[in-house]
DNA sequence: TTGACAGCAGAACGAACGTTCTTTATAGTT
DNA sequence: AACTATAAAGAACGTTCGTTCTGCTGTCAA
């Protein structure tokens, strides 16, 4: 998009999009970018589309892209060299659920008690994200259930029966007895530092 | 929302807006929703509304409300060393971006590269919730300018000079000669487990 | 056994919508 | 002065949408 017209819209649109959370009708939208032509409006979504800002559903909805929430570079005008250590991504309000979060019903957030998968990065009072489900992969760290409690491990395989091997040498590898129910599967964690 | 049934067709509604970002037709959401009147797509959405996850622009169109996006925060937490029983998760509800993000214009996403914070437990390829400012206080995990490049470490003080010290013995302390310019305050941290 | 209601299906309809095509105005270029 | 591109307006049209109303079926209490 190089055109300056289409960048204006394009904020037009974003704080739109703030407020309401949705792409309206062409009819609104003419009001939105102070236009009267429904075809001018077309055009608009169409290089806005071209550039991937937005893009269209099956349905023919229109629906804003992951480019439509970045914002700007770090203002200020810092260096030219290429960071090396770290690089700079851009995200909004939105994006942290969507990385996290791919089917919402099926995910629940768990507090984490303990020291057992520090190795893993893991920490006490880290939220984790976990997947529901009944099934799991060898590797996969797992939220299982065993004799009725829930515990944080990842999931390996020993003479043929499952174990769960803890991410710290001081803490025991639990070789169920009776059954080993999964509830889920970790997909995701978030820690946040105290002020 | 006291009924069972309607929280299936909210589950559902929320896995479509996870794919796409919007509310679709009644007609659509008649296959969403496993039915086949348009009616009773409204009579659902109509409940929904009253129970405050969703809403309606002046347009008339269905957006989602803050409640839509709040995810379930289990009761019980995952345990390590002593379990704790099971209980039934249905306990409070947050949303990860409230959670970690006070201010959204001073808050940046930065991917993490390398090991040099792995006994912190920040891992190569974590992303980093990073408040803008210029100011940390000695303790704070900082993303400072070293030298034009940006770089992740506690901020420590050592003869009256601040310093940088990494979370990993194989890495050097680093000792800015001239400016140590701070970026930003780590605050928050995110992890997500490939599939 | 009746009747009341919840849970859905289906049709009917006017308004709104997206699309396409044609036309106009302005500005810049040759 | 003639040409061209850009930016927008406007009309015309077939489709889709949301709404409302009416009808059907099962359940459960009276």
């Amino acid at each position: 998009m190089t055109d300056h017209k289409d960048t204006e819209y394009l904020y037009k649109l974003q704080d739109y999009y703030a407020d309401w959370k949705s792409i309206p009708s062409y009819a609104r939208l003419c009001e939105v970018f102070g236009i009267a032509s429904k075809s001018w409006v077309k055009a608009i979504l169409t290089r806005l589309a071209d550039a991937e800002f937005i893009e269209r559903t099956p349905d023919g909805a229109w629906i804003p892209t992951r480019q439509f929430f970045a914002r700007p570079l770090a203002e200020s005008s810092v260096q030219a060299g290429m960071p090396v250590s770290v690089t700079a991504t851009q995200g909004d309000f939105f994006v942290i659920d969507e990385m996290l979060i791919d089917t919402p019903s099926k995910t629940t957030l768990i507090t984490v008690k303990g020291e057992s998968m520090i190795d893993a990065g893991i920490h006490d009072g880290d939220v984790a994200v976990v997947e529901k489900r009944m099934t799991a992969n060898i590797g996969d760290i797992v939220v299982a259930i065993v004799d009725d409690d829930f515990t944080l491990k990842t999931l390996d395989r020993e003479n043929g029966a499952f174990i769960l091997r803890p991410a710290n040498p001081a803490f025991p590898v639990i070789r169920p007895q009776g059954t080993l129910e999964i509830y889920g599967v970790l997909i995701g964690l978030i820690r946040k530092y105290k002020r």
